[in-house]
DNA sequence: AGTTATACCTAGCGTCACTAGGCTTCAAAC
DNA sequence: GTTTGAAGCCTAGTGACGCTAGGTATAACT
């Protein structure tokens, strides 16, 4: 459950690098240190509906072996997206964190 | 907009000095530093939830001069589970951090 | 040949908090 | 003295969001 956040989290997960979405599960799941295992219900809608909206793009990919790969990657609008929601998830936090008297 | 963390804001804001409705809305928006300023039809909802979760109990308080407040204060079981949800919400944004390689 | 892991996809649902309304009481303004 | 605004409480309905639970296909391992 990413409550709200899961469209920063996919940006930043895909980063630099091009990633198809069953990677991105996994990559996730490492760069949270196991907080987040996110079902593939999750992240193939979302990837579409981000790429619907301008800030992925994606193309198929057939690797030496294995079956093709759908890869993502962020677009300029993706990563200026990324950049805002990066700052509005630390406004974000550093609110609760107020209200919650953790980190003061 | 407070994406499943409303109960832990609203078990932290009431605390140990027992507030009515309005006066936490209040002061969530003061600790928060103007980050949150929730609607009633946020709040009352979630108080009536948290007292039939046995997390709040209310009395009716008849002030000298204004009209009559419905004052609510943690139970016990409330101030474990605020305990618990400060711990949940410690781990949730250490989680989001990682991955957004934020606060690193 | 069957199982497991990889890989992609979608319809439907449940949770959550916000919208948009309504009601009452009290103090200040006109 | 009555209108207006602020304090104070409440609820039905809705919309955003992500999860459940299902499906399909390919490749590797046994």
């Amino acid at each position: 459950m990413l409550k709200g956040h899961l469209d920063a989290v996919l940006l930043a997960t895909i980063g630099d690098e091009a990633l198809h979405g069953y990677a991105i599960i996994e990559a996730i799941r490492a760069r949270s240190g196991g907080h987040f295992d996110l079902p593939e219900g999750t992240i193939y809608p979302a990837l579409h509906r981000l790429e619907l909206a301008g800030l992925l793009a994606s193309r198929w990919v057939q690797p030496d072996g294995g079956r093709k790969r759908r890869v993502y990657a962020l677009t300029d609008s993706g990563r200026q997206s990324l950049v805002e929601r990066r700052a509005g998830w630390q406004s974000f936090a550093s609110g609760i964190d107020l209200v919650l008297g953790a980190r003061t």
